[in-house]
DNA sequence: CTGTTAGCGCTTTCAA
DNA sequence: TTGAAAGCGCTAACAG
């Protein structure tokens, strides 16, 4: 191991008690003189304070759990970023556990840090389901979930309803009629089921004659790629991806096959990525705060270890950013202009 | 605090003594009896063994330090996954700490995790100084590095040198003759000096007649879209962006400038982001396999921590992926097949 | 196989 | 102000 000067050695090489020396580290009580002696000694030895020990004293670990379904994502990445920015300067540090978009991983990867004695637990799940409840509510942790939401945990996270609904009223409002719904499994909730009806209820409400069609793909670029011909054959005057990747895949799917964007069929996506504003057309999206859902959900749930009261659960503001993917059916407006790297900062 | 019950208390419970239960919890030498007893009063109880307590004894934290120059980034979360990948398994767990690109961080960040006691420690490099060199080799925690290189201490990296050349030798055999590198501040010198170097190396060797220029960038797409102009005007067959992102920006603004890519001029980059396969032209590029890097320089750490010899500090394979975006000036070949989403998978 | 006995390195009463 | 002493909860000799 790496540690070999306790403060019983600085104490010693100081003249002065264990105590001393602990004081010294902790709060005051403690003479300039001493202190001037603790301090060389210190310096001296390089000693450095046993995270353990202290630990094992102070009943406070300084630890954040944070279970992530997978790390190679950039949604995921703008979340963390987010965390750390908060966590860091309130002196706590993040333990990384992965759930491989596993909800039976993430059970055990929470059991595992209550276990581990962190002082609180973020989850970006994948499902929240009872035994998650069980386990959140029986715990002395707190546990807090973004991602996913349920009416009894703690939770931050984007409203996925508005989201869709913002997306549905713009649509509509530019005309369109037929939509077509590329989306993904609807055992996420989230994406899979809010997103989507959000979306069909702004989309058809009191419309009759608006139709919304749904095809199945998955979260990458291949197989919404894949389902390119399926998308294509609803007929729909503009596609709705339930992610700005699944947009992303059936774009190029076009581009191959000829398609133009949005002159023959508008695209639009959720989400925001940046590299949405680079391929061309560039894409018109709901942009998401990842960043800023990480910030609320690290600074609530350290609201919580503080015994703050837990005020509302909060889903988060939407951004919508209209770029050049999407034709105005109304013939009362012109063209969303191709402008120079529209909404790219 | 969440710990209640310690191992004193399923000690009495089970009518044995707390190192029995200890002994259960740990290796054997236990009767099947009282090892039922003990089972029961854990479950009775709902006893967890105490982290720090436990590493306080052992001086082993099961914790590797983790130092990233950023989080929301796709190589940096690759990275992550292939450490993770390694360290679960392994029964190590990542306790995660930012940089912000910044190499005093880095280094703040190293002594913090050495002072906490974590057995080893991971840090993705903006740059190796002097200073990092004494604190790895002067603490008693194995510091591997990657990202950068440095002869004194070890590291995995991607060859960059070799992937410059690699597209070097590329661009010279598809008959480009001046070609202008969009590269990065030479502080980088990964990126912004071996890999730029490798690629003129290769590029003009022994060709008086081939010329290269250089603009320099940023690593993100709109700075890289800012200097398209720069770019364009240096009147070269073929422009080579240090990264994929860098290719991306510049490929948006010559679409906006209505240049052709591959017919007006050419576009190629590094890294392999997926990405690159669905715009259009998709970009030809050199992949990296970020999550092997991440894999084996876990794996290496381990290595280390296990007195296992510090082989070779090695580079990793790099892959050639060609796509569309290049234009074959030899005229003994025709254009790269624009088929279906090439390379995606 | 099992219990007793020492601590790991630090914090924190409690007297002095 | 300071030092002595008592542990935090666990593991690891050491006898038995």
């Amino acid at each position: 191991m790496n540690q070999k000067v306790t403060i019983k050695d600085v104490a010693e090489l100081a003249g002065v008690s264990k105590s001393t020396v602990s004081r010294y580290l902790n709060q005051g009580y403690i003479s300039v003189e001493k202190q001037e002696r603790v301090k060389k000694a210190i310096e001296q030895t390089g000693f450095k304070s046993n995270f353990f020990a202290k630990r094992l004293k102070t009943k406070q670990s300084k630890l954040i759990g944070i279970v992530l379904p997978r790390m190679d994502s950039v949604t995921v990445g703008k979340l963390l970023a987010g965390i750390s920015r908060i966590l860091e300067p309130a002196g706590y540090q993040g333990l990384l556990l992965v759930s491989k978009l596993s909800g039976r991983k993430e059970i055990e990867n929470i059991r595992s840090l209550q276990q581990q004695g962190v002082d609180g637990i973020l989850v970006d799940s994948v499902g929240i389901s009872e035994e998650h409840v069980k386990l959140t509510k029986s715990g002395t942790v707190p546990v807090l979930y973004t991602g996913q939401k349920h009416q009894d945990v703690p939770y931050v996270k984007i409203d996925d309803k508005a989201a869709g609904r913002m997306m549905g009223a713009y649509l509509r409002q530019m005309g369109h009629k037929h939509a077509v719904f590329a989306g993904v499994t609807e055992t996420d909730i989230a994406v899979g089921v809010d997103r989507k009806q959000g979306f069909i209820d702004a989309f058809t409400e009191g419309r009759p004659e608006a139709k919304v069609d749904f095809v199945e793909t998955g979260f990458d670029f291949l197989s919404a790629y894949n389902c390119g011909e399926d998308v294509r054959r609803c007929g729909a005057t503009v596609v709705v991806g339930a992610t700005d990747n699944i947009s992303l895949g059936i774009l190029r799917y076009f581009h191959e096959r000829g398609l133009r964007v949005p002159e023959d069929i508008s695209v639009v996506g959720f989400g925001g990525y940046e590299v949405g504003a680079v391929v061309y057309p560039a894409l018109t999206t709901i942009s998401f705060d990842y960043e800023l859902v990480g910030m609320k959900a690290a600074q609530y749930l350290l609201d919580l270890l503080h015994g703050k009261p837990l005020e509302q659960n909060m889903e988060m503001p939407l951004f919508f950013v209209e770029r050049e993917s999407v034709r105005n059916l109304t013939g009362t407006l012109c063209q969303p202009q191709p402008s120079s790297l529209t909404g790219m900062a």
